[in-house]
Parts: structure tokens; C-alpha cells; sequence
DNA sequence: GAATGTTTGTACTGGTTCGTACATTACGTC
DNA sequence: GACGTAATGTACGAACCAGTACAAACATTC
């Protein structure tokens, strides 16, 4: 029985996998970054609870005793988790810009793409939906998230701002309140969908379906906020 | 050391408590509906892999061992909540009678009886949450729930139908689509209070806030459906 | 090239938790 | 009033799992 534990002869090949040039064969960034993201995805998919230490470890390219050694324990793991997710996700969205349009074209732009942006990160919805199933006890820990978070609203309240002294916006609409509606039918069409797959079938998940439910939520969007001045600039 | 396990001297009184006369001192069903409450509350709280049989049991009247006598394993009773959830709020939806309104006031009532009765029932929101992180998988495994969901749908069908031949809704809204945007307005609202009250605060949802809120859910739903015809039957 | 702190691997432990073996009591019924 | 079955209580086992003890290898600075 062998029970020397010193170095063992496979290969060594220490992490110069990094694909970015850096042959360094201490790494602690990259291996921050590896468990990182590993237990994002473990998070996500299983939860707080749910998820197993050991299976995040596995999908490392390092060890179980690196977790704990960044990261003290599994809730500073989720914690680190949850801030990346809000971090990529808000990062994602200030490649928007809405500057030069019209109010009403602004908010429509804004609008379809929170739909759109939703739909394509699901691994952060679901750390929201977990998170909100914990009374986010953790986000509150952490005051990393709320500001990337406020530049969300502060644009949307530009965009109101603007709208409302061009007289196409209706006075008085509370832009977190609107947050909040966007949020709403753009985050639940994403997190409910198993459910509702589940009860009525997959028809309103194709494409096409999409597609309608996106415009719905712009129209219904505009129609909350537009100036409902029936025939003032009516072209006739 | 007393090692004898026969008949505890405690008093016996067997299942006398439950207040609705029947002395029946062998009384499953009542241990059933007893397990199904203690659990039910247990997994909204802490969800399927946080949530603990021990403690499920300590907080019911008999033991752990009735648990799996009465439904197989952790799992089994997860399902058992999780449809007697939906049971319990489907029931309490069809309350609402919408027979003799005018199609747009019964649809604006809908929607604001919908919100309301999203609000009401967390603990539901919760397991439909929980549901939705397991990708629904033993909502699937289970017929029940789905019957009384296609009624809402029906009876949003029925509106529609009713606006549509009075000509005051537009031709052709899905009714299945309609129901999804009522949905996702008043299930967001109680499933990410959390996490937007950690990054916001909680100014949404005073009882001031809400009612502003289910307004412009109602008008934004019906500005949905509304058959805009401007300078039509305006009085003018 | 030695000293010192940082980073990593291996094996293990102590507590937790689902589920069950075994025994016993109530109930219906003939 | 005996018997078969349904219902219940107690104690325990086996797996699982978060976290750690111990020690080694590397890096850096002088």
C-alpha cells in the first residue's frame, strides 16, 4: 500500500491552460475565478442547500480546500456568487444606450431589451429567485449590488424626464414603479416558465411567442406612461 | 434505566383537540391534513432540500414515523404540499363571480381581484417559486393541479370573447398570453419584494404604493385588449 | 540560498439527516 | 372476544456533508 503522499508523477502542467498568455504557476486570481464560476453554476442550478461543496469542487480545476481557503465557507461562496451574477448582469446592460432617441422610442428600446437581456442570462434569474426565496438575506449583506443597480432606475428616470417635457409622457410617473412593471414582465416570463410550461404547454416559448409577448410588454409599457390626449396632434 | 417501552403513564387523550366534535380517538385523515399543514409551511419556508423532516414533525402532532407511513418519503410529501397548495388557492379564486359586468369592467375586477389574491397568499407564491428552481419536475409528475388552472384561463376566454363580440376589445388577444402578463404583474410583486426591497427599499409596498400599483396593472392590462378607435364614439 | 509568508493537497471527523426495524396499540368484524 | 389489519411510537443505522488538521510546495525578498 502506498501511503507516500508527497508529489505524484502525473503530468504537471501546473496553469498554463489559461489560454491568456500568463504561465504563471501560482495563481490565485485564476483560481478565485474557477471556483467562481463553478459555483455559480451549482448555485444556480441547485440552490443554497441543495448545492454540494464537493460537487463545486469537483468541477474545479483545484480542490475543496481552496474554497474554504478564499472563501471561509459555503454562504461567503454563494455571497461571492450572487454579487458576480449581479455584476455581470448590470455590466451586460450598460452596453445599451438610448442618448440621441425620442423619449417614447428610448423607453420601447429599453423596455424590449430588458426583455430580451432577461431571457438570455436565466443562471442570474435563477440566483434572484433563490435569493428571493432566502428574504435576501444575503443580498442585503452585501452593498456591492444596489449600486450598479440605482444606474438602471437613474436612466429610466432620464428617459421620463425627458418625455415629460416634450409633453409625450404623462407628469408624475414614478420611475421605480415603472422599474418595477418592466421587471416584472421581463423577469417572471423567464422564472415562471417551467410552472406554466408544466400547467398550459410550451406555445408561448417559441420564438414567435416571444416575440408577441415582448411587444405586448413595450405597448403596455408606453400605454402606462404616454399622454392620453385624444385628438391633439391626430394627423387628419 | 428503564428500558421498558410499553405504555407511557402520560395522559392519554388521543385526538380529542380537534375542536370539531368527532371523538374519534384513531383519527387519519386528521393526521394526514396535520402533516400536510406542518409540512406545507415548513417547505415554503426553507424549500425542498432545506426543509427538515425532523422538523416538519416536531411541529405536528404525532411523529416522523407517520410521515413516511403516510406519504412514501421527503418527496412524497414535497408533492402532497405542493398540490394541496394549489388546490387551496385555485378554490379560493373562484369566488370572484364576474357574470353580469360589462367585459371591461369584469376584466379590470380580474385583474385586481388577480394582484390582490397574489398578495394574500406568499406561502403559495413560495412553493410556486420553490417549483419553479426544480424546474417544475413534480408539478409535472402530478395531474391535479392542472385542471383548475385551465378554469382561470377559461374564464379569461370568456371575457375576451365577450369584449370581442361588443366591440370593445380588439379581435385575436390570446387568452393564454393575457393570463401570463396578469400573472406575471402580481406573482412578481410578492415573489421579488425581497430582493428589490434589498436594493431599493420598501417603498413600494405600503398599502398606498400597492393599490397605485394594481391600478396600473389593471390599465395596463386593459389598454392591452382596449379596441383603440380614436374619435369614435367620443363624446364630443 | 535562507527566511518567511502564501498557496495548495490529502485525509479525516463530527454532526446532521433521511429513512427504517421492531414492537405495540387501536379498530372493525365475525 | 378473537383475529386480522391499520395506525402509531421508539430507537437506531448508514450515508452524507460542511469544515479542518496537518503538512508540503511554491514565491518573494534579502
Amino acid at each position: 500500500m502506498d501511503t507516500t503522499t508527497g508529489p505524484k508523477e502525473k503530468e504537471v502542467e501546473p496553469a498554463e491552460g489559461g489560454a491568456d498568455g500568463a504561465p504563471a504557476r501560482r495563481d490565485p486570481e485564476g483560481v478565485r475565478r474557477d471556483i467562481l464560476a463553478a459555483a455559480g453554476e451549482v448555485f444556480a442550478e441547485r440552490g443554497l442547500s441543495g448545492a454540494r461543496i464537493d460537487e463545486i469542487a469537483a468541477r474545479t480545476r483545484t480542490s475543496k480546500r481552496m474554497i474554504y481557503y478564499y472563501f471561509g465557507d459555503k454562504e461567503g461562496l454563494y455571497r461571492a456568487c450572487l454579487e458576480a451574477a449581479y455584476d455581470e448582469v448590470r455590466r451586460g446592460e450598460e452596453a445599451l444606450d438610448l442618448g440621441g432617441l425620442p423619449p417614447a422610442e428610448a423607453l420601447a428600446r429599453l423596455v424590449a431589451f430588458t426583455f430580451d437581456h432577461h431571457r438570455r442570462h436565466p443562471a442570474f434569474i435563477r440566483m434572484v429567485m433563490i435569493e428571493n426565496i432566502h428574504r435576501a438575506a444575503h443580498l442585503r449583506a452585501s452593498r456591492v449590488a444596489a449600486e450598479r443597480n440605482r444606474a438602471a432606475v437613474a436612466r429610466l428616470t432620464e428617459i421620463l424626464r425627458r418625455g415629460e417635457a416634450e409633453g409625450v409622457f404623462r407628469p408624475g410617473v414614478d420611475p421605480l414603479e415603472l422599474h418595477w412593471h418592466i421587471s416584472a414582465l421581463s423577469f417572471f416570463n423567464v422564472s415562471n416558465r417551467p410552472t406554466f410550461s408544466a400547467l398550459f404547454g410550451d406555445e408561448l416559448f417559441s420564438e414567435e411567442a416571444q416575440a408577441r409577448l415582448r411587444a405586448h410588454a413595450v405597448e403596455m409599457i408606453l400605454a402606462l406612461v404616454r399622454q392620453e390626449e385624444p385628438g391633439d396632434d391626430d394627423q387628419a
